[in-house]
DNA sequence: CAATGATCCTGTCCGC
DNA sequence: TGCGGACAGGATCATT
């Protein structure tokens, strides 16, 4: 599943596969795929990309017609390089059609993804409340324990909460849970500062490693050439039997997600 | 407001 | 071999 380093991964392909090509179209072949602001009045295209970004698990791309397209990948998303395709693929929900008859394939075989135009102006319209993002400075100690507070939820389902911080999902969150020596379960306002400290710092720490890499790919995941990330190699707890020390791992229902922790080394 | 649960969807895996 | 059911989960909406 895409999370921050997996989309950032895509998103950083998209900018070498767009980096100064036109985008001419875009074409959808599953309904409700693509999402057309009614507020746009106009045919955005042809454009160039001016300025790439992402917000959580959201890309942004904001062209030079002052027009945006927001992608997210949701479960089963791929974007994927091809120059010159025919036939949409069984799974292809929607084309960026690019100048000399390049594509972009949006491969979504669970069809969670969207891909939304709309004007620039109205990017709030579409982009929910975020929490900040992991890696930037606004997550820290103070910011966890204001966030926590008074909150019973298990901290699993609060970190997985995209309006408290943006961009993890159930894997980084088991994984970052793990080198916390923290259980899923305990109540976020449980916490000590101790521990919320050790969740800011391992998170960040997970997040980088797993950029380095390229990203996680344990379904569908694939970078922009559809070559794997490789971090899947380096994962302590999800889906997995045992931690490293050889502890048999339970795998508890949070937030209606599979929570994989070990007993001995998490409290 | 906080917390929880159902919903969307399809490929894969398991048991019989 | 084939079939039914469980499972995977991000975001959104409904309910308590």
């Amino acid at each position: 599943m895409p999370e921050l380093p997996e989309v950032q991964t895509v998103l950083d392909g998209v900018v070498q596969v767009l980096g100064g090509k036109s985008i001419t179209g875009l074409e959808c072949y599953y309904p409700g795929t693509v999402i057309i602001d009614p507020l746009l009045d106009r045919d955005p295209f042809p454009a160039r990309l001016i300025k790439a970004e992402r917000r959580g698990k959201y890309m942004i791309l904001h062209l030079d017609s002052s027009a945006c397209i927001i992608i997210h990948l949701r479960m089963t998303g791929k974007l994927v390089y091809e120059p010159q395709p025919d036939e949409p693929h069984k799974h292809e929900r929607a084309r960026l059609l690019l100048a000399s008859d390049d594509a972009l394939r949006f491969i979504d075989i669970r069809t969670f993804g969207k891909i939304t135009l709309l004007d620039s102006c109205n990017l709030a319209k579409y982009l929910p409340a975020l929490g900040p993002e992991p890696l930037s400075q606004d997550f820290n100690l103070s910011y966890l324990q204001q966030a926590f507070k008074g909150r019973k939820a298990p901290v699993k389902n609060l970190l997985l909460d995209q309006g408290l911080v943006a961009g993890l999902g159930n894997i980084y969150v088991c994984e970052l849970l793990f080198r916390s020596k923290i259980r899923p379960d305990r109540p976020g306002s449980s916490l000590s500062a101790k521990e919320l400290r050790e969740i800011v710092k391992y998170t960040k720490e997970l997040l980088l490693e797993a950029l380095a890499v390229g990203g996680t790919s344990v379904s569908d995941y694939r970078q922009i050439d559809d070559k794997t990330g490789e971090f899947q190699h380096f994962l302590r707890v999800y889906q997995k039997r045992e931690c490293p020390v050889g502890h048999k791992l339970q795998n508890l229902k949070l937030a209606g997600r599979s929570s994989f922790f070990c007993p001995e080394c998490q409290k």
